[in-house]
DNA sequence: ATCTGTTTTAAACAAGTGTTTAATATTTGT
DNA sequence: ACAAATATTAAACACTTGTTTAAAACAGAT
């Protein structure tokens, strides 16, 4: 049990923190979704802010872990993008509920915002952005600030997923039909932004 | 201080429930916040939640209400899409943290959710969707459901504002750099909407 | 001034919070 | 087998939570 105990932990935090915000949920009840002793949460992890920093810096990780991998590839830009988005949808599509995670705790928590730092070399040193101004600089691309296209491209991918339960009452669909809505909203963000991005391409 | 009083602890609510969300603050908190004892809290309303729940459905009708407005106009479909879309970010240039309170409760709060049933009578008394309906039949509009379209939408208003601390920190702008950047993406967002769900228009 | 109803307060309640302690169980090395 | 180190537990700590209670302050009417 002794790394299966710490692994256990942070499984079960992660799977708590996610649901129910750093804010709205116990120590205790990180404790028996793990099925242990809740002084062994602060044996492992010294504090419960700990481990919220430790859970956070790897969803981070996970989050920004496939874009990057995109970026980092020389595939051309347009398949660059459109690979982007299809993988940002299916991880979105096993993960729907990281996006207003992530997003709530940058707002609300102050902490969380010192757990980007090491992900955030990520993106940097991916060059992604340097290729976008280059590639605009040729022409070849909308006149657009770097950080409006990626304001577009996030929009269109984790927007859908964080707004299913407003949809879902607003349109008083299912949760099936939505999913299938969400697969089919895909190709309409593919299709939108390379558009939008590429005006002089055909249809 | 008699009508006072409530209508001072209701808008401190409104500013605590927003900024903190509805399980990341106390009474004790609303109280001071609003200049006075906690118990006068439970005096007007009878418990934090139902207080929640008033203040709730007051966001849901402001956060809707401007929507509706336009829906029920009698402009051109285009001009109201149009419309639509600035004056949500001109409301969420004043409420950026909106979007993120509402989804966030909606999704961790179960209780949420009954809060907007009222709301959602003005959304489908305007015909908005019956209206959106006919133009497709008409082929004015691309073919698209009517879910989509709003997620389309929602997307490239909402996002912006709620990425704000996430986009901050990856691309190291300021604030204010931020806002430009957001007063700017309204153009983007109109006429990308617009070129995608009138693919016959002109540019 | 006295009574009446309303508004406001301080104090208390039980329950839950993060964290620590000291004792017990378990594994590890010899 | 024994001893040292590690893992796990129950219990307690001080503190905050939402809510209630009973007393005080205040208002208006007679």
């Amino acid at each position: 049990m002794n790394q299966n105990a710490e692994e256990k932990i942070k499984q079960a935090a992660l799977r708590v923190f996610i649901q129910k915000g750093s804010a709205n949920c116990s120590s205790r009840e990180i404790a028996r979704e793990a099925g242990m002793n809740v002084a062994l949460v602060n044996y492992y992890f010294r504090s419960k802010s700990k481990l919220f920093a430790i859970i956070f810096e790897t969803v981070m990780q996970d989050f920004l872990k496939s874009m990057v991998q995109v970026f980092s590839s020389d595939l051309p830009i347009r398949e660059k993008i459109k690979i982007l988005i299809e993988r940002e949808f299916e991880f979105l599509g096993q993960h729907p509920d990281i996006p207003n995670f992530v997003l709530n705790e940058l707002a609300r928590n102050p902490e969380a915002m010192q757990g980007i730092l090491p992900v955030l070399n990520m993106v940097n040193e991916s060059g992604v952005f340097d290729e976008a101004r280059k590639l605009q600089e040729r022409g070849d691309m909308r006149q657009m600030d770097i950080v409006q296209i990626t304001i577009l491209i996030m929009s269109n991918c984790q927007y859908p997923f964080m707004a299913q339960p407003l949809m879902k009452v607003i349109h008083g669909v299912s949760n099936e039909t939505y999913k299938e809505h969400l697969t089919a909203h895909k190709t309409h963000a593919v299709n939108m932004v390379l558009g939008y991005l590429f005006p002089n391409d055909q249809l």
